[in-house]
DNA sequence: CGGTCGTTTGAAGTGGTTCAAGCCTTGTGG
DNA sequence: CCACAAGGCTTGAACCACTTCAAACGACCG
């Protein structure tokens, strides 16, 4: 299951450029900013990651995928959302688990954003603590969608919405390709965050294939339509 | 429908001393408070608030409901929030209404948090706007608990959750009697925020009763047996 | 090569929707 | 003061989307 936790002194991260980019640094702070990944932390998938001081902690994720969730009294999950390279995460103490809980779905790679912006040159640090209020901005902004999607989107539509906004973000950070782009998820995983049974999440992924919006198999997702995917995903 | 607009120069409201109360201030500053409480906004029921200005401004309500929501292509629509008397609302400018708008359920009154910030004495500001930083988190919080409800709870106890939720956020600022509290929604708000069909909302609320957790009716909550509806809204 | 986890499919049950009609309450104008 | 209209509430009946239970299959791992 582990991977990671050995690994180098951080190469440029594949994602870094396309981070960069959608962050928006110039040129001169994003120079430096390979500078600032130290210390890098790194943890094994499927481990439950928690701030280990009392108070929340940020960090921002450089590579692999997270998700945000709660584990509800009778054991079913409601996911709240997926991190992915580039996206911010609050790190709950421990003791707050019950509540809401970060779980790494690959190895992952995060550094601490206070820590990051106290070492950057005084000139860098507002924009790079800009950047990363941008990005938080977005992902609050999702939650909405989020809502949207559950209260009022039939399976098939929740389905097309989600894979639509995973491979928008997942473009962004050029972690698409041709053929498409991995999703380390489970169709549990879907369930939990769609509020459906795992059951339906495989039936409407038939669904999905036949109506020719993607296909989902082995941890990818391919022959994504997205123009048809989007369609699916409204009303 | 209007009632509002025309009103005093704001003697103290009913809900300030409960607001004051919740949010902290020390009585020093919950003094010079209801001073800062200048110029109030109003908006009558049924108003569409939005930004003037091209940012979104974060207001503070004094007095009245809201509820944030955005309108579906389609026309239906999903309840995000309900605002009260001590919660912070963000308006954004009027050109993103499709995407999220704010909607006065009663007369409302408000003020303009940046604006009463540099009004307030330098010593007091810190204070603040810490509060109003915690009302915010506070509210973000609630973001999550509402994707539990609509991801994994059923009708009944979506609404026996909102209605618990409700109730606590009124008592905390004074608003519940012994005969209940007043909820100036219709069922079709109901389910809207809850994600159900109203004819739904309806059956619901008739079993709600039934199973003695509350009663609504006339747009007052009464027959509240907090317990009771903490049970029904368990999975 | 057997065990475990994830996926796939079927069949039956149920919770929620939709459509349609009637009713109650409130506000409005004669 | 009554008549009427409009909006919201209530109920029934039929339908369908999703769940649950159960079983079989496939892929990966030790």
């Amino acid at each position: 299951m582990s991977e990671a936790s050995g690994g180098f002194n951080s190469p440029t991260h594949p994602a870094t450029e396309g981070l960069i980019r959608s962050a928006g640094l110039t040129p001169s702070v994003a120079e430096s900013f390979s500078e600032l990944l130290r210390p890098i932390e790194r943890y094994p998938a499927a481990a439950v990651i928690s701030s280990i001081a009392p108070t929340p902690r940020l960090k921002w994720i450089l590579k692999g995928w997270v998700c945000e969730m709660r584990v509800l009294p009778d054991g079913r999950r409601q996911i709240f959302s997926f991190g992915l390279p580039g996206d911010p995460v609050l790190l709950h103490p421990a003791a707050l688990a019950k509540l809401r809980c970060v779980v790494a779905l690959t190895s992952v790679e995060c550094i601490d954003v206070a820590r990051t912006l106290t070492r950057a040159r005084d000139a860098d640090r507002a924009q790079i603590a800009k950047a990363m209020d941008n990005a938080a901005d977005l992902a609050r902004e999702r939650r909405y969608a989020d809502l949207v999607r559950l209260g009022r989107r039939s399976a098939l539509q929740r389905l097309a919405d989600l894979l639509l906004e995973l491979h928008d973000r997942l473009d962004q950070i050029g972690m698409v390709d041709e053929r498409g782009f991995h999703l380390p998820l489970t169709q549990e995983h879907l369930a939990d965050a769609l509020g459906l049974s795992t059951v339906h999440v495989n039936r409407s992924l038939k669904t999905l294939r036949l109506e020719g919006g993607a296909t989902f198999r082995f941890n990818r997702v391919i022959q994504v339509d997205r123009a048809r995917l989007a369609e699916l995903a409204q009303a």
